[in-house]
DNA sequence: TCCATGATCAACCGATTGGTTGACAATTCC
DNA sequence: GGAATTGTCAACCAATCGGTTGATCATGGA
């Protein structure tokens, strides 16, 4: 279910609101990174950084693992592909209705029974 | 560009990360709403609904236009379809890794000159 | 063995968030 | 004209956020 009540896609999207953090998980496309190689490009503390790290981990995003003193980030491909496909539902109202948007502010509103 | 420091996909990805408002989304997908009638499914007061539609208009999602007394909404698509396209990024990662991700956490990073 | 490294934790800070209430402005309807 | 409807605004509140510092802990390398 692609439901708007999807508690777990405001974490998703959460996560996803912040700069740092889609840094973060772009350089992760390229292979796992530790912790302070996700924080290295950031001028910013190793805990800061860490902490995002922790909300991406708890949004699901990326998977921690300690590996000796370093931990191991890799990331999770699921939730981004949930946020996706609930993107997705909106493909078709993008694709249908693009030239339409201006008419239905400017004129009469025609729409609400055209689902 | 769909670059992580992208500032406008902050507020839409910040916008989509509450649940009233991605309800208010969606019910948007089916034509034009007032603001009063994206309040009527919540239990909240209509300042604290009309706050959230501040919101998704802040963040691009839906425009507004007074018309008399009322104001309607109507879904802007552009901004869901520059958050969808920047998840499209990782679709090729979700295609080719799903299965290789269990392996880059349980064995040796093999992944950091695999771009 | 000693020390530097990698990471977490707790406490704290200012800013923002989601929500409320109350006052107000504009429009519509009788 | 007067009253009800629709919406905004400002002020306020508790909770959360992004960030810091300092302490601690385990690990790895000289």
């Amino acid at each position: 279910m692609v439901d708007g009540s999807d508690a777990s896609l405001d974490d998703v999207f959460r996560a996803l609101s912040d700069p740092t953090r889609r840094v973060m998980i772009e350089r992760l496309r390229a292979g796992p990174r530790t912790v302070s190689e996700l924080a290295e490009p950031f001028s910013m503390s190793l805990a800061g950084a860490a902490k995002h790290v922790g909300v991406l981990d708890r949004a699901g995003l990326v998977a921690r693992e300690r590996r000796g003193r370093e931990v191991h980030c890799a990331l999770r491909p699921e939730r981004l592909a949930a946020a996706h496909s609930y993107l997705e539902q909106y493909a078709e109202f993008w694709g249908r209705r693009l030239d339409a948007l201006a008419d239905l502010l400017e004129r009469k509103d025609d729409g609400k029974e055209t689902p």
